[in-house]
DNA sequence: GCTTGACCTAAAGCAGCTTCAGGTCGGTAT
DNA sequence: ATACCGACCTGAAGCTGCTTTAGGTCAAGC
């Protein structure tokens, strides 16, 4: 798979995809003879899941420690669990408080409305 | 009211605080005879409208705009109903994408069970 | 009177990308 | 053949949205 491939797939962009690979969220790409990226479905799927995790607002040095787990192998699951059910904690906080924020939101357009009808 | 009561109340810092007066977000706040900061509870409400604007992803460019026309006064409440309409759809967006990712962490952590599981 | 703490400013620093400048290929239209 | 195009490459600079730092004022409490 060529990069812009996984850029479609993942919707990460393709200077994304470089961007983590120099730092170091995915050292393990190959390059075909010409110099150029090669993609195996096992690093597509890595990089979604990168990119899900940076979409819920994981910082980039908590993604390298997750990375850094996963290139040391299977014996690093029960960790890269742990970090996964921690992460999702914060996600869900994160979710309550764009709930929130959208009452608040609501609110304003529902004071909007009424002035606007006051108004007529 | 004073800064720090301001930063607690909307969730900003205080620097953020003094950042966005900074870049036009709200530069109607008054200053004492010792050149302190004193925040209106009219201001402390703009303020907590622009923390969930931002906190929803707001660019502080569209902010800019938005803090444009509420300086403008009530004739442009339709022109700032529809910008917050906009941005709501936007918010709804976002929160599906994260409804996503989250189940993509699901799977991932469903699968680190079952590895977990065969290895016992 | 001296320290402590809340405030102030301007400027530098940081995270996470994106954009730019400049270069190498392979394919295709002339 | 050659000239051009588009996809890839690199390194470096630029951008956004804050945060941190350095350096200073002032009122209050010991």
């Amino acid at each position: 798979m060529k990069i812009s491939e996984v850029a479609e797939l993942t919707g990460l962009s393709v200077s994304t995809i470089r961007f983590y690979e120099k730092s170091g969220l995915c050292p393990f790409i190959q390059r075909g003879a010409d110099g150029k990226r090669r993609f195996s479905k096992t690093d597509a799927d890595w990089l979604e899941l990168l990119a899900s995790l940076r979409a819920t607002g994981m910082p980039m040095s908590e993604m390298r420690t997750f990375a850094d787990l996963y290139a040391s192998g299977n014996a690093t699951i029960p960790k890269r669990r742990a970090a996964l059910l921690a992460h999702r904690q914060s996600l869900e906080a994160r979710q309550a408080e764009l709930e929130r924020c959208r009452a608040i939101l609501d609110r304003k357009l529902q004071k909007y409305d009424e002035i606007m009808k006051d108004q007529t």
